[in-house]
DNA sequence: AACCGAGTTCCGAATAATGGAACTCAATAC
DNA sequence: GTATTGAGTTCCATTATTCGGAACTCGGTT
């Protein structure tokens, strides 16, 4: 009882080998996934024929390749725009970042990793999927932890047993005791800071975005490298960042279903 | 082999639940889908469990709806970036769009839909996901018509059935007769023409982008409205459309497999 | 208190997944 | 010209999963 780590069933398994073959972050052939795949020969190969056949991966002929199928940007369409934030939250988005003039992130919690579903970039033009889709790591960056901050204690717990811990800087806080602490520090301060945690040169101040009832959305944050300013002059920014989290959340409650009659069930205070 | 609509075995069903969720473009409860669908409750609802546990569906728990999950805009990053051609032919659909003044679609086959992946619009700034990912009819498109008259008959004949012909304006190819002409005529002129047959006032020229070996990559449209161009006009632009397809037909082929040579990816996001 | 309908759990029967082994078919070696 | 190798593919009896009708839970309504 108690599946090791992998999910439910043969979907999960399925799955398991998209994710597999997306890792790889190329066109990749049946022997290179055979070697690395818990799976036998015969088992693997019907899974990959099945999503190849379901337009989940996509084969190349020519080059006896599989790669992520494009089933999954038609599908990823529907999840932008639907399940993130991002199309509630842009406009809040852009004026942040044309008032304070700065790149400004969106991201979410995605199998206990930063997932980014926008980006405002204050100086270049807007690009594309390289940007929305790339995941980062949770304890090391400004908006994983003030998401991790807000968590409740299972949540928690799930999320940080799948931390790498991985000291990307000397900044980094490489164990799960220290991020705690920060946690701690984070909730009684309402806002994160990246200290060069993940990259050097690099840093941000980020706030989560919470539900009323305090459940996690996502979380934005006001992005700038040390050679532009000090961690100091980017907290003046901070205020209008929780002004435009709180705005994002309720946009993303308010919204859905305008449809039947939607009642007002407040809860707490005004 | 010719699985009439649903896919194999379970995975499939799954994934035929999962486009089922996305297909409402909203939000939707349980009791919505089950109506409709052709699964009954407890099998539906064991569908639904699993895979909003895997992520490919997120469950708002405040309002006990459904909705296609964030796992998929992860998914859909490695999608885009290897198995579309967006990547390869980003510059050159920058540079025939600066050229000719308008707008231009990128656009590749799926499950007998055109869809989008890229498109770089002339006058307004770039927008995201909102454009790439959606998808169109592929008999009334010029996109589409300019990838299905490449295609070889079984493939051709299998898209074909696929398809609605709903007339959506007096121009409409509305029967299959009607198009396999067209298609012809497509085939020997080189490229496809939209003549008002999806939208009203819109009209474009299409050409399709092929392997050396002839198979189908996708296609590139030139597109504008009746309002600023007539159609002979538009012609002018088939030579740049042309060569920008042959140039991202050989960039696409001669790439895949940088093999080796580590990535200087270049990062940034806090 | 009885009812209702959405959502959830149960469990024996029915079905689909499993994986070791054998096969195909190139390309390379002898 | 024949043997060898290994990637890719198919077979099939065994085994584990899925299936789905029915029964249950739990708010809310009559």
């Amino acid at each position: 009882m108690a599946a090791p780590q992998s999910g439910d069933g043969t979907v999960g398994k399925a799955l398991e080998v998209l994710d597999q073959v997306a890792a790889f972050g190329r066109p990749v052939r049946f022997s290179e996934l055979l070697t690395g795949s818990k799976y036998p020969k015969a088992t693997l190969y019907r899974f990959v024929q099945t999503l190849t056949s379901q337009g989940m991966l996509s084969f190349d002929p020519e080059r006896q390749t599989y790669a992520p199928g494009i089933r999954l940007v038609r599908l990823a369409h529907a999840a932008w725009q639907q399940s993130s934030l991002a199309p509630v939250a842009r406009p809040f988005i852009e004026a942040l970042s044309s008032q304070v003039g700065e790149t400004v992130h969106l991201a979410q919690l995605d199998h206990g990793q930063v997932l980014y579903v926008d980006k405002r970039n204050a100086v270049e033009p807007i690009e594309m999927y390289s940007q929305a889709g790339k995941v980062g790591p949770a304890y090391c960056t400004g908006v994983g932890k003030a998401m991790l901050a807000y968590l409740d204690e299972p949540a928690l717990s799930r999320v940080l047993a799948q931390q790498s811990f991985h000291a990307f800087t000397p900044n980094t806080l490489n164990t799960e005791q220290k991020l705690r602490t920060e946690l701690g520090e984070i909730r009684q301060r309402g806002f994160a800071y990246d200290r060069e945690e993940h990259e050097p040169g690099i840093i941000c101040v980020a706030v989560p975005i919470l539900t009323e009832s305090g459940r996690v959305l996502g979380a934005l944050s006001v992005t700038t490298s040390t050679s532009r300013k000090t961690l100091d002059a980017l907290e003046a920014h901070v205020p209008a960042a929780q002004q435009a989290a709180d705005n994002i959340a309720r946009e993303a409650q308010s919204w859905r279903f305008p449809d039947q009659t939607s009642k007002p069930e407040k809860i707490g205070m005004a």
